[in-house]
DNA sequence: TTGTAAGCGTTATCAA
DNA sequence: TTGATAACGCTTACAA
């Protein structure tokens, strides 16, 4: 069936400029520059052939644009396969506003799930059908011994720091943050916490694991640790573990916002009351975490300026602008107490904390961060 | 910096099938049907062939494949702009992966939020660099009054039937699952519902409410509405003209689990007990539903399967295979009871339902939806 | 200001 | 079995 506006209803062939050229009465090239360079046109051919684009619905051809061009304005969103959609969702939406408002458009992929989708992805971008790359996995992908940086594209991490000099990148002050959390319950009065850990060997983990070591080492604190995976499951795992725990930590540090909330859920469940008999502090601060029971204390990540900036700075590259410094840019979470946390269980005074909130101040960063032997 | 892998080490350009040719002494014919129909090569060719691809890193342009084959290989999923990313996402990643298994990249976007974005994508549709589409919306998308439909390119509907003839359509049983989830209430003893609904013009919430109506009115219960809009802060909403009403209705029935998550934490934040003085029940089964505070009584929608059912259906229409016919394929919800609801107030006895589980059967479909005027 | 024509990198047709 | 060649639809020197 061949519809109205772009497609030749005599034959159900799409609009090609020379369709237009010709009944426009005009070459090709003058299309083309109609469309591209208006003011180069004598005004009347250029309202001709614009009518006629119009009429017959001409929408130029994208891969002989992007053939001819050598550049497809795509770009390539690498996220975990798993990855916390509540916290995610707002990064990539704040990436997708700038990339379109530049005219290119987001692909969001994952490369450690699927493996036929990976490898399509990897040969995308190879294939030079796509320009840029954002990560926010924390690692380049390597599919069959293919590693995107050797794509000859420009990339940009968001989140993550990586052993790679010269990559622009956008992060949150980590170390700073988990300071921020556990100086938050030890300031509370607890003396004995537990860390619920990301995955081993993200680069998050590592960076607020020793932000959170600083801050109980400092204060003298007994600490225990779990290794969990950002899920809410693993969340409720390290309830379990927690639960079977003879002396049990009054405080607990948690690496996002959905362990903290599978942690409190399951330890509630088990009749343990947060915050009375202990606190949980978040991070991330996704939306959900506002509507659980308790409230959660969580750190906020500026997740649409995380995007936004890192989506600037790869249209920076994109478009062949300087660069603005090797640096990281750096962005502050923000520490939101809410009703997770309180005051450890022997300490007797008890003072609503429901409204405060304390901006962690972004440090300058002074030492880069260092990789761990992987 | 020159890659070793993909480029020419001497000029920074990418490795082109003429290279590939050039140095392993073929036409560029060749090197095509040695990655195409490796069959169709002498063996010892094909080999010096592949070995030369591989070692020169050389990966066909996709722009120049899409030009010369007429198609992309990508597919545009087109989904709310403000959207459940709970809900959604399961959706999202089965089309995704059994797009990725066909060798179909997917591109996902809303077209109701940016406008620069919208334009966009529905030009890379017309443009033909997009070979299907995905509705997970309820409408096919109009932009500067062109709309998707007249692009020429084969679209299927997850969640939603449209009021188009010979739309491959995917859904679940709307309104069999809302009287499910109001007959749950009513053989709790509730007579005296609230309803929260979905955006009023949006199908999902047209089927539901009428479902909703059906069972309401079948008992001679007493209902309210509340229009709502799928979020957490609109079920926040509902829940201060739920606090307000003089005498409360003691069931709410919810469009969405966001909204019944709001609902229920704002209830419980102002001293109403949940489930002992209302009972919710949601929509949708999102992950944070078994999370929540109480667990919430929902109908899960068998997100993957609705995902996978219209990606395969896109892949039909895309590699030209006959429809498997014109009715829409209906895949069953099920109710889950959880910890949500519970005996009406008055009612004495109380038994324990956390375990309880009834399927909700698909009845085959006998009237196509009819769309109430729009 | 407008037209002509080359070329972007691939694949399919046809001929050898 | 392999090679030469003509598209695919667009943009941009260069020429007029």
């Amino acid at each position: 069936m061949a519809s109205r506006r772009t497609r030749d209803s005599s034959n159900d062939r799409a609009v090609r400029i020379s369709d237009v050229a010709e009944a426009a009465g005009v070459s090709t090239a003058t299309v083309s520059r109609a469309l591209a360079f208006p003011d180069r046109l004598r005004p009347e051919t250029r309202e001709r052939v614009l009518t006629t684009v119009r009429l017959l619905g001409y929408t130029p051809n994208e891969a002989a644009r992007a053939l001819r061009a050598g550049a497809s304005r795509m770009v390539l969103v690498v996220v975990p396969h798993l990855y916390s959609g509540a916290f995610f969702a707002g990064v990539i939406n704040s990436i997708d506003a700038e990339l379109s408002a530049e005219g290119y458009t987001m692909i969001v992929g994952s490369l450690d799930g699927i493996e036929e989708k990976a490898r399509r992805l990897v040969d995308l971008v190879y294939a030079r059908q796509i320009d840029g790359v954002i990560v926010l996995t924390g690692r380049i992908p390597v599919i069959d011994g293919r590693s995107l940086r050797d794509a000859g594209v420009p990339i940009v991490s968001i989140c993550c720091e990586m052993d790679m000099p010269r990559l622009p990148t956008v992060l949150v002050n980590d170390e700073e943050c988990a300071i921020a959390q556990t100086r938050h319950l030890i300031d509370l009065g607890h003396r004995h916490l537990l860390y619920v850990s990301g995955p081993e060997d993200h680069y998050n983990e590592i960076v607020r694991y020793r932000g959170y070591l600083r801050a109980a080492t400092a204060s003298n604190v007994k600490t225990l640790r779990y290794g969990g995976a950002y899920t809410l499951e693993s969340g409720a795992a390290a309830a379990r573990y927690f639960l079977s725990l003879d002396r049990r930590p009054t405080g607990v540090v948690c690496c996002s916002d959905e362990m903290a909330i599978g942690f409190i859920k399951t330890v509630t469940g088990a009749g343990v009351a947060v915050p009375d008999e202990v606190s949980v502090v978040g991070f991330d601060g996704i939306e959900f975490a506002d509507y659980c029971e308790p409230t959660l204390t969580t750190i906020r990540q500026p997740h649409r300026e995380l995007g936004a900036a890192g989506a600037r700075a790869l249209l920076a590259s994109l478009q062949g602008l300087p660069r603005a410094g090797d640096n990281p840019i750096v962005l502050p979470g923000e520490l939101l107490i809410r009703d997770s946390t309180g005051p450890a269980p022997n300490t007797r005074e008890r003072r609503s904390n429901a409204a405060m909130r304390a901006p962690v101040k972004a440090s300058p960063r002074r030492a880069k961060f260092e990789r761990s032997a992987t």
